[in-house]
DNA sequence: CTGAATCCTTCAGGATACTG
DNA sequence: CAGTATCCTGAAGGATTCAG
């Protein structure tokens, strides 16, 4: 009755374990960096290095992880120039500019909640 | 000049580490099973042993981690009751109400994700 | 019924060095 | 510039057993 049964999508043996698409989108978005890639992707599109620049912090390993991941599951789409030393372009796709708004929705409630922490500290 | 500048909350030496709000609330929100049980809390207040079965696949010792963690960030409550054996009742915070639309959202979002996939294969 | 106590496994993320 | 290649660590989740 319950509308998060697990495991009942039939045939769909894709790359999909996750019976819900809550914990799927969870699961999708829930890498350590691809919510502030996203939300800088959602401005402009951008060059691996400016991206690594905005985000100190991280490693070039993990942001090619990172990288890697998003555009496997369609949410970055990536292009390579002819330059030498060549330069890559990361841009949202559709799947991805659709995650934008939700962004925002998670923004606000954390901002709820640190404000709710910070009136428990001032009492 | 981006929003996301990390560890950037000033004197707050709260709970929290997560200098962005969005990575505060995939934090929060984060855990296996804590859609699931806020959507399944959603409809109406539930006994610990109702959740349980409900989510078949968790065992106790992490439905109580996921609901302790949950009422520790304030997005649910607990209340014993006087019988023997004693029965807790679970039920959404204010701030957990808060989340549900995102919830919502997701779940929109993840089914959009899975119609694509689905698409790629008929191709 | 609702948990606490132990012990164990996995894997995302990180540090560092090297390359076309 | 945009990555690989190794090696390592911690923390989340899980299996099982015991307790008020």
């Amino acid at each position: 009755m319950s509308e998060f049964k697990s495991d009942q999508y039939g045939p769909c043996t894709v790359t999909i374990k996750h019976g819900c698409p809550i914990e799927l989108a969870m699961h999708i978005m829930g890498g350590k960096w691809k919510g502030i890639i996203l939300s800088l992707l959602s401005k402009s599109p951008m060059y691996y290095n400016a991206i690594r620049r905005e985000i100190p912090g991280i490693t070039q390993r993990i942001l090619t992880l990172q990288l890697r991941d998003m555009e496997k599951d369609g949410l970055v789409a990536r292009e390579e120039t002819n330059d030498s030393p060549k330069r890559v372009l990361y841009y949202l796709t559709d799947l991805g500019e659709n995650f934008v708004p939700i962004l925002k929705s998670l923004k606000q409630w954390g901002n709820i909640y640190i404000d709710k922490q910070e009136e428990g500290l001032k009492k």
